[in-house]
RNA sequence: GGGCGAUUAGCUCAGUGGGAGAGCGCUGCCUUCACACGGCAGAGGUCACUGGUUCGAUCCCAGUAUCGCCCACCA
């Protein structure tokens, strides 16, 4: 099926709308840089863009977060009345919400500021009314008593996905359950949970369960209390297998209970009140042992076990305890054991809305990205549950439902008297402020304004159902709400859908699935195109980040050790597609370095251009100029593709290794000398490239690096205009220079080789000195010809080409990079152990791998198998790693080509007398470590030995001589032979020894 | 119980059916006129384990182990 048309010329995001609970975190970081980098990048292509920002009223959270400031004061949110109560909220709403809008803005967020929306604002304080009018009419929304999860610290309903699971290591207890006709006879049941025995209304087994199938029908003497209830059959309840197959049923506290007695018309008996304490009415009811009752009442349910346990111990009820591992619901805002409480809500009847909703991800309208959280939504809404969306709280959109007391005087309910769980606090909770006194048989009057006349009987005795609506049901709105709907204003005709909605994995089913539903459902369109789900951030152990735990890294403090556009950097750079990321500070500090190198950068250019360009670009670039543009041609591509797919991780490391790596590290380097002399050829066209580069370049980082870009833009002369309004770089075709590029290899190469072999020869960089090269292939050969001034002014040496490797000097060092060989002089009196041994290491590296290409390539097989082209470059790598011909491979595969190309052939020329002497000597008294300098690689097993091997299979090193194998004569006197290796390395065409002459000529010789 | 993901350098993480990568950290040299928050050069990895497919597996498949996440009403 086609994707719903895309609306190329607009391009919109909703924030998340952050809650005003205090202030922004690093998640919060995170998601709004992303969302930045995506709407700038926009901007800057030219589209016409919309970031709505706005905060998120967050029912629940914000009243704790008020509550506790009160608790402080010593106040409770009854002392002030719900109208107080509110107004302070909004009090604190508004000082919240400026925080967090003034730390948007200094995390350089480009909103649309004045859109600003707040989810309690009059126009989306509306919408949800209508949306609820409508929903209600159509029977969507509904009003029942239900078994729900109930926070008992909050006092409120919660949906089922506001109930985090942790799993504790629980206690199975076998109790007792006798037989109402017979105290001999009697059931055993296994329950987690024995305290709500006292509200068990029955006791049921598997109606095929050859162990009950005679209690069936019978009745059971609840323990404890005086009541009896039956034994029942319930296939689904049961399972055989588990405990004892048989389960106590306590409808009023348990869920599948609560089922199962609806199955079997089992009235429930609640007996926990609205704070999970043991409520005396409920007990009473639930005919408890008037003692017993006595003790337990109003006991925190948790307090209450022990005692249940106890008396049942002294009743001989209790048969057995065993270790049972379970799972407790906690309240996700404030960690408090959830119970199941029965109790009118409101509900959401969600079954049809999944379907369009399940619809338009399955087609891809709706694209989620990574892929992999796609199955994660489906599974949800394939399996949704009516949302219950009332809240027992007074922070939030009122339910706009209102009743007559007139015509439901009987459903309003005194607390005293209600037998629900409520008679705990009795006198003390102000009546009709928890919609729990309202039965489910009141008939509310569902309106957009609010109601005064009763339409059944014309009163005007009303009043509105105290709950408010859950948080998530005004979010579940956000992406049109805020855009005017139900208005059809010019905004929600541009903008809707939005383009893309970028939020944490946490809220895919409490945000993103609601907005799905409701979207559709509202608008008849999607509410957006694509989802990005971005991972959680998590401290560098990998522990979530909570202020309880003291990990929390504060955005804002790090944006002021480190920078703004640091932390956006490194954001981005760890948003790779996966579930969480580690954010460790030392990476914030690199990013902190890399503005700074990119400062520096820009003091350079300021300092020789003067921020002013040539008028017109010069006819013919320089050679570094050639490169860095179309090296940045690269570099636009790359970051633009890496936008286009969301990977923010990959375009920042291209910005990176582009600024760092290619533009500071060479292009600036090569520029010096023609910016740093006066009247040099290239002066002007150098000055030009710099300039237009490095201003590309800014509008490349722009979207990543906001500050700092703006910054530097403002400090060459752009007549104060914005960098944010300038475009975004394309690609300019007429820079792409193959040839630039292969040359640029190859001068990469030719100077990160030479550096190697100063650092080995501990030659120091600023010394001059004179330097060989020469490469076996023809083209590069041309190249370098051209290269030669570029080479010698960035190593600051003169470079002699040659035909051959036979240097015109009798001590040299020479390093082989694929086709290149590069010589270097070395000093008579240098000490070349280390080197060698560096050396040797590598040499051996390589000739294990030349060994594997040569098996493969010999292979019958892979010569069959094996693509031609594969065949073709493993053939070309063995004749490269002898004879070097893989630049052109390396160029194919990497950026980078410093030290990786590099191997070190041999070192050559005849040694000079006195050091073969010495070494001779020194192998001799066997006090210089032979085995540390002994290779397989050369050796030649074709020796014949005379007389007494000294040293076997030996490299020795003299300075700058290599002897295989040191002998000592019959007669006693020494003999050194010399020879070319004829092992794997000659086939490979590579001279590993060039070390030719008569050595013992020469030890005699002195 | 079900599903998903991870396991690659000391750390944090990319990546690919055919030569193992980055950043940070580490080692050595260098205060050279953009930058020591710097430059240059290095060291460091059986790509968790076991099988299988393949000419060839870090990559694909199966299983194992460890860790993590999500979902779930076995009392």
């Amino acid at each position: 099926q086609p994707r719903q048309t895309e609306k190329s010329e607009s391009y919109c995001i909703v924030i998340p709308p952050p809650n005003v609970t205090g202030s922004l975190h690093i998640g919060h970081a995170l998601n709004n840089t992303l969302q930045d980098i995506l709407i700038r990048w926009k901007r800057m292509q030219g589209i016409q863009t919309l970031w709505i920002p706005g905060t998120d009223h967050a029912g629940i959270a914000t009243q704790n977060v008020v509550e506790r400031q009160l608790k402080e004061e010593g106040l409770s949110r009854e002392d002030l009345g719900r109208q107080a109560f509110i107004e302070r909220v909004w009090k604190w709403r508004q000082q919240s919400g400026d925080t967090i809008i003034g730390q948007l803005k200094q995390l350089g967020a480009s909103c649309d500021w004045d859109r600003l929306r707040f989810t309690m604002d009059e126009g989306l304080s509306l919408a949800v009314r209508k949306v609820f009018v409508q929903l209600f009419d159509e029977g969507l929304i509904y009003r029942g008593e239900r078994l729900i999860n109930w926070c008992p610290r909050c006092l409120t309903a919660l949906s089922d996905i506001e109930v985090e699971h942790e799993d504790i290591k629980g206690t199975l207890y076998y109790i007792r359950y006798n037989l109402a006709e017979d105290p001999e006879a009697f059931l055993t049941v296994a329950t987690t949970r024995p305290e709500t025995l006292l509200g068990d209304t029955a006791v049921a087994v598997h109606p095929e369960d050859p162990r009950y199938q005679h209690f069936i029908g019978k009745q059971i003497k609840l323990p404890l209390t005086t009541r009896t209830i039956p034994i029942i059959a319930d296939p689904i309840l049961v399972d055989r297998e588990f405990g004892t197959g048989a389960v106590k049923i306590t409808p009023a506290h348990d869920f599948n209970d609560f089922e199962a007695g609806e199955r079997h018309g089992l009235k429930p008996l609640t007996i926990l009140d609205f704070k999970a304490r043991m409520d005396p009415l409920g007990l009473k009811h639930a005919m408890v042992n008037q003692a017993l009752l006595n003790t337990l009442s109003l006991k925190a349910v948790q307090d209450a076990r022990p005692i249940v346990i106890e008396t049942l111990k002294e009743q001989d009820l209790l048969l057995k305890e065993e270790d049972h591992p379970m799972a407790l619901g906690k309240c996700y805002r404030c960690k408090t054991v959830v119970e199941p409480y029965l109790s009118p809500q409101w509900f959401v009847k969600t079954g049809p809305l999944a379907i369009p909703a399940i619809e338009a991800v399955e087609t891809g309208n709706i694209r989620i990205i990574p892929e992999g959280w796609k199955n994660n939504y489906l599974g949800w809404m394939r399996n949704i549950k009516d949302w219950c969306i009332s809240r027992q709280i007074w922070w939030g959109h009122q339910i706009p439902a209102w009743y007559c007391r007139t015509c439901n005087k009987d459903y309003l309910l005194e607390p005293s008297s209600t037998g629900k769980g409520m008679s705990g606090d009795q006198g003390k909770t102000p009546s009709l402020t928890m919609s729990c006194f309202i039965t489910s048989d009141a008939k509310p009057i569902v309106s957009k304004t609010d109601a005064t006349v009763c339409p059944q009987c014309g009163g005007s005795d009303l009043f509105q159902d105290p709950d408010v609506l859950d948080t998530w049901f005004s979010s579940a709105l956000w992406p049109f709400s805020t855009l005017g709907w139900p208005e059809q204003t010019q905004d929600f005709k541009t903008f809707y859908p939005n383009a893309t909605l970028v939020t944490g994995l946490d809220i895919l089913f409490f945000w993103v699935a609601r907005m799905v539903m409701m979207g559709i459902k509202l608008t008849g369109q999607i509410p957006f195109r694509d989802v990005y789900i971005h991972a959680l951030v998590r401290d560098a152990e990998g522990q979530k980040m909570s202020k309880s735990k003291g990990n929390v890294i504060d955005p804002l403090t790090k944006m002021s050790q480190y920078g703004t556009d640091a932390l956006r950097f490194t954001m981005a750079s760890m948003a790779s597609p996966g579930r969480d990321m580690k954010l460790a500070e030392e990476r914030i500090e690199g990013y902190r370095n890399f503005v700074t190198k990119i400062w520096n950068a820009a003091r350079f250019i300021q300092l020789h251009t003067h921020g002013i360009k040539t008028s017109a670009p010069p006819e013919s670039r320089p050679f570094p100029d050639q490169w860095i543009l179309s090296r940045l041609n690269h570099a636009i591509r790359e970051v633009t593709q890496a936008l286009e797919n969301y990977r923010f991780d990959q375009a920042t490391s291209h910005l990176y290794q582009f600024i760092w790596h290619e533009y500071c590290d060479w292009y600036i380097e090569l520029a010096k000398p023609s910016l740093q002399q006066d009247k040099h050829p290239d002066g002007a066209a150098t000055r030009h490239t710099l300039l237009e580069s490095f201003e590309i370049i800014q509008r490349l980082l722009h979207p990543v690096m906001p500050f700092i870009t703006e910054e530097i833009w403002q400090s060459f002369p752009h007549e104060g205009q914005s960098i944010m309004t300038q475009r975004f770089p394309t690609e300019r075709r007429e820079w792409t220079n193959a040839q630039a590029e292969q040359d640029f290899s190859l001068l990469q190469a030719f100077v990160s080789t030479t550096r190697t072999g100063r650092a080995l020869l501990n030659i120091p960089a600023n010394q001059p000195l004179t330097i060989f090269g020469t490469t076996t292939n023809d083209d590069e050969a041309a190249s370098l010809n051209n290269l030669q001034p570029y080479i010698e002014s960035i190593l600051r040496s003169t470079l002699t080409l040659a035909q051959t490797t036979d240097w015109p000097s009798d001590r040299i060092l020479q390093l082989v990079a694929g086709n290149l060989t590069i010589g270097i002089p070395v000093e008579p009196d240098l000490e070349l152990n280390q080197v060698v041994k560096k050396v040797k290491k590598q040499i051996e590296s390589k000739h294990k791998e030349c060994s594997r290409l040569q098996d493969r390539v010999a292979s019958p097989s892979f010569r069959e198998k094996a693509e031609s082209a594969v065949i073709q470059e493993s053939e070309d790598r063995v004749i490269s790693l002898g004879a070097g011909t893989s630049l052109a491979h390396k160029q194919r595969t990497t950026t980078r080509h410093h030290v990786d190309l590099m191997s070190v052939k041999t070192i050559v020329a005849p040694p000079p007398p006195s050091h073969i002497r010495k070494i001779v000597q020194a192998a001799l008294e066997e006090d210089i470590g032979l085995g540390d300098l002994t290779s397989n690689v050369l050796f030649s097993p074709g020796m014949s030995a005379q007389g007494q091997i000294v040293a076997k299979e030996a490299m020795v090193v003299a300075g700058l001589a290599v002897a295989q194998e040191v002998f000592r004569q019959i007669d006693g006197s020494l003999q050194l032979k010399f020879h070319q290796s004829d092992g794997a390395w000659v086939k490979a065409n590579t001279q590993l020894l060039t070390i030719t002459g008569n050595a013992q000529s020469l030890l005699q010789g002195e």
